[in-house]
RNA sequence: GGGUCUGUAGCUCAGUUGGUUAGAGCACCGCCUUGAUAAGGCGGGGGUCACAGGUUCGAGCCCUGUCAGACCCA
């Protein structure tokens, strides 16, 4: 090469583009979010399919909680749905998204009322408003940031004053249709407080109290007067609301005469087996000698028989549960509805009443049936209600007991059970026809109707009054005579105020203010309860989708974690079978939690100290929200999805190529004007005509991804279609022709004209993704709007044959033969790129070679090597391989045996020589 | 403890109605490339398909059990 040759790199047509080889997500984001945000993409986008007369597609936000920053499970959830809305409004649905939040309840409430001590139910209000509004405002950002489109300017809320009206008047409409009744439930009581405590209000602390081992003489059955049962229990004063006594069915119980330490007594007993020796060791009681004394039965043969109690006129009846445990105690558990949530659920499938005889403080009442009892307090009433038992000879033992114990977080004084008045809905009115619907709607996984069909087979009835402060009010009035006023008319009074004023107005005035507003006598009384938030986000279909002029009922789809099969699909359910009769849902999808990707271990807040970050924020901050976007759509929702900071580093590299590709096409297109240089279909080469057919082949694939919500074979689709298909072969086999032929040359042309197509194609079908990066490119790409207003490609049928990927599937197999034997050259360092190889192919005979693509030339180009001698016809595939002895074109670089032959460009191959002449004339 | 699920290379995923040596991408190792260059190409190593039984001529795919994990309930 002498030093004077020419400059031939300027004679090349190589790629050019502005378009960033590195995303810069982080800053440039939120450069486009602001673009958007200015040009109201999202309202251009619904306006321009309603225009269109589109078919509606209405995915009904489930709202979050506000309250907390956006973690990486709701980050995931948001995404999903932006990834289906975007995934729809492309094929062509006017897709509406209204988000929204869940704003009332017990976490914020509880971290107002810590904050600041003593507040009045009014202040509280303001400030758990306040506080909801905060973290609306945050996780908004968070959302938008995101990129996810919607109505952000106008969410709706569960506090906005007409969201509460309706929930009133839903509330009416159970009492129109019978479904609400009040009836006393065991809550969790502080007496310091005085006031019902949440779990997650309650402090565990240790505490001694007496246990103590009683008996209770059988009644009925055949062993009536021959035998007792012997309970255990650490709480002596609900002794006298015992209705019952739980054994376990399959548990085997041991019949035998005890005597005690002093012999002098003898009691025939009934004690688990597995429980016996921790009996005798804790009471001196213990088993005579003699199997003949001993029999055992299950738990199962003594259902439905009556015991004594042991102080009082009554018997308490023997049921089997399930969760009676055989490691403390005796195997039979005391049963007493109104003091415990296991007694209370056992006691209403057993019908066995329920009695609370405890007052606000802590004191008994005249209902605990024994007089010198009453006004005393229940703690205090322990050593009394053991010395009674003990005069009554049912004390069989007694000590003391140090446990964790629930204490008041406020009062710091111990936690009773106590049941007090609430309100009901009458699940059994609505399962037939919930169970019914739940077999219309579509579940996605199939097994989630499972699930909630499971959940509402068994659920009891519904318990819709809290004793909190942050929630709608219960409608309810209580007049100085007589009974609650449950009146749905009331109620729709109380709504129209709220509707305009809002519910705090329940909580600014006196209830004689009430009073005469709602023209009620005088000294009338109006409930202090609020109701269950799960109402609050249950009627969203009510207070949303009916109520938004774009909305509907039912929606199309809900998509949230798999918990909500408990939670709000089925308060929703519920709710709209209630109001209407029918789910409000057609469809609904569930996704995992995220789970660390390491332990494959839910990732809790406090691991030990490493705690790892899993605010959204975080990696927004560090990676931008397409590479977020892109994990999201990796991954199988369907189950626990893996998330570590490692699986971003390997989405980043993901997205490093889709990137690259997206700018190699803009690259080698800055000088193809569709219109003027596109060449005909018959045209093409036989390596377009395969790019084509393969992105015949990933538009179908896709748009059946996404119509299923399979968002992780279009990842995978467009990623192999990138990395194999576009980067790995088509770009890289047509560089010599897009570089070296004339600018205008026909087959240079083919080629753009097929990489037009697949950049278009390519960059909608990525949108719904990387809803970054996709309209970056596609702004490159000259066009002026946004690539979310487009719709997805349809596949062009002129490539659906196949018949040059068949073609191409044959020669994969030569290139596989071909660039092993050259890697083993270049292991050898005989040789180093391709093109000084000198190759001979033999090749067996195959129709699929012999048509008019795969010429001699095609071939070439194809398995880029510059010298090749191709045996048609061998017995079978192989390769050799040696190094060329051609001469290299100084400006394709290819050896061939033309480099040469034209005397003006003695350093050129045939092709190069004649496009050099032609620039230069056009350069003259 | 119960219900509903899940378990394929280091990681994320494919594996068609059970049928020849289980596939990609990323990561890893080696080489090439400086005309996609904070890019690109080629080659390679790596899996007893959680484990143990069973059905079958034949199982990653079907059945049973065990273990581990997730959600809900208790």
């Amino acid at each position: 090469m002498s030093q004077d040759a020419p400059n031939y790199k300027d004679t090349l047509n190589l790629p050019k583009t502005d378009f960033p080889m590195r995303g810069d997500l982080v800053k440039r984001e939120p450069t486009r979010l602001k673009a958007w945000e200015d040009a109201g993409l999202y309202g251009q986008i619904v306006t321009k399919r309603k225009a269109e007369g589109a078919p509606d597609f209405i995915l009904h936000d489930g709202p979050p909680f506000a309250n907390g920053d956006v973690h990486m499970g709701t980050a995931l959830n948001k995404v999903l749905k932006d990834l289906v809305v975007k995934s729809r409004t492309m094929a062509g649905y006017h897709a509406p998204y209204v988000p929204g939040w869940d704003c009332h309840g017990l976490p914020i409430e509880f971290k107002v009322v810590k904050a600041t001590r003593g507040l009045a139910p009014a202040e509280i209000r303001t400030q758990s408003e306040a506080y909801a509004r905060k973290y609306i405002d945050i996780q908004r950002n968070s959302f938008k940031r995101l990129g996810v489109f919607g109505d952000w300017g106008k969410p709706y809320l569960t506090l906005d004053p007409s969201y509460e009206a309706d929930i009133v008047r839903t509330f009416a409409k159970f009492v129109e249709n019978d479904l609400v009744y009040r009836s006393k439930k065991p809550v969790l009581w502080s007496y310091g407080a005085q006031t019902a405590l949440a779990e997650a209000e309650v402090e565990y602390q240790k505490r001694t109290d007496p246990a103590i081992f009683v008996k209770f003489p059988l009644a009925t059955g055949e062993l009536a007067g021959k035998s007792s049962l012997v309970i255990w229990t650490t709480t002596p004063w609900t002794l006298p609301a015992n209705l019952g006594i739980a054994l376990h069915p399959d548990f085997k119980y041991v019949r035998a005469d005890f005597t005690n330490e002093s012999g002098e007594h003898t009691e025939n007993l009934i004690i688990a087996e597995d429980l016996l020796e921790q009996f005798t060791a804790k009471t001196g009681w213990k088993p005579v000698e003699g199997d003949e004394w001993r029999t055992t039965l299950k738990g199962a043969d003594l259902e439905g028989v009556e015991a004594q109690h042991p102080f009082l006129d009554r018997t308490s009846k023997v049921i089997n549960a399930l969760f009676v445990t055989a490691e403390t105690g005796t195997g039979a558990v005391h049963i007493a509805p109104g003091h415990g949530s296991d007694d209370y659920v056992a006691g209403q499938q057993n019908q066995l009443g329920l009695l609370s005889p405890v007052d606000d403080d802590g004191n008994f009442t005249d209902e605990v049936g024994v007089p010198e009892l009453v006004g005393q307090h229940v703690f205090k009433a322990n050593e009394r209600v053991i010395e009674i038992l003990k005069e009554k000879g049912a004390l069989l033992g007694r000590e003391d007991y140090l446990h964790e114990y629930p204490h008041c977080w406020r009062s710091k004084t111990p936690i009773i059970f106590r049941a007090v008045e609430q309100y009901f809905i009458r699940i059994d009115k609505l399962r037939p026809t919930a169970l019914e619907e739940i077999d219309k709607v579509t579940w996605l996984p199939h097994w989630g109707r499972n699930r909630i069909y499971g959940t509402v087979e068994s659920r009891p009835d519904w318990c819709i009054s809290r004793q909190r402060t942050w929630g709608v009010p219960l409608p309810i009035f209580y007049p100085p005579q007589g009974e609650a006023m449950i009146d749905p008319e009331l109620a729709r009074k109380v709504a129209d105020l709220f509707e305009t004023e809002g519910t705090n107005l329940w909580f600014e005035h006196d209830d004689a203010w009430w009073a005469e507003k709602l023209g009620l006598p005088e000294g009338t009384r109006r409930c202090t309860d609020t109701l269950d938030v799960w109402i609050d986000s249950g009627t969203s279909h009510v207070a949303v989708l009916d109520k938004h002029p774009e909305l509907h009922t039912p929606a199309d789809l809900y998509l949230e974690a798999t918990d909500q099969h408990r939670g709000w699909f089925q308060s929703s359910l519920m709710v709209s079978v209630a109001v209407r009769g029918s789910a409000p849902y057609k469809a609904v999808m569930t996704h995992g939690f995220v789970v660390d990707k390491d332990s494959k271990k839910k990732i809790s807040k406090s691991d030990g100290g490493r705690t790892k970050p899993m605010d959204a924020e975080h990696f927004i901050g560090k990676f931008g929200s397409d590479i977020l976007r892109l994990w999201v759509s990796s991954v199988d929702w369907q189950n626990e999805v893996p998330f570590g900071e490692e699986l971003f580093k390997q989405t980043s590299e993901t997205y490093r190529r889709i990137r690259n590709t997206l700018r190699i096409l803009l690259a080698n297109l800055y000088d193809f004007d569709p219109v003027a240089d596109a060449v005909e279909n018959d045209q093409l080469t036989l390596i377009d005509r395969w790019i084509l057919e393969r992105l015949h082949g990933v538009v179908t694939d896709c748009a059946d991804a996404y119509e299923k919500y399979e968002f992780r074979r279009v990842f995978n689709t467009l990623n192999q279609f990138c990395a194999v298909d576009l980067s790995s072969l088509y770009v890289d086999i047509t560089k010599d022709r897009m570089y070296c032929d004339a600018p205008g040359s026909l087959r240079r042309r083919a080629t753009q004209t097929a990489m037009s197509r697949v950049f278009e194609d390519l960059t909608k079908l990525l949108a719904p993704i990387l809803a970054f990066t996709s309209d970056e490119a596609w702004e490159f790409s000259g066009k002026t709007e946004s690539v979310h207003l487009e719709r997805f490609p349809k596949p062009d049928t002129a490539f659906a044959g196949g018949e040059a990927t068949e073609t191409v599937n044959e020669l994969m197999k030569a290139r596989a033969a071909v660039q092993q034997e050259i890697e083993k050259a270049r292991q050898e360092k005989t040789i180093g790129s391709n093109l000084e190889a000198a190759v001979q192919l033999s090749l067996p005979d195959s129709p699929l070679l012999n048509n008019d693509l795969a010429t001699d030339e095609a071939l070439g180009e194809f398995l880029i090597v510059s010298d090749l001698k191709i045996v048609r016809g061998a017995p079978e595939l192989g390769a050799e391989v040696k190094p060329t002895e051609n001469a290299k074109c100084q400006r394709c670089w290819r050896h061939l045996s033309t480099v040469g032959s034209q005397a003006e460009h003695p350093a050129l191959c045939d092709r190069c020589a004649d496009v050099v002449g032609t620039v230069e004339l056009n350069v003259a």
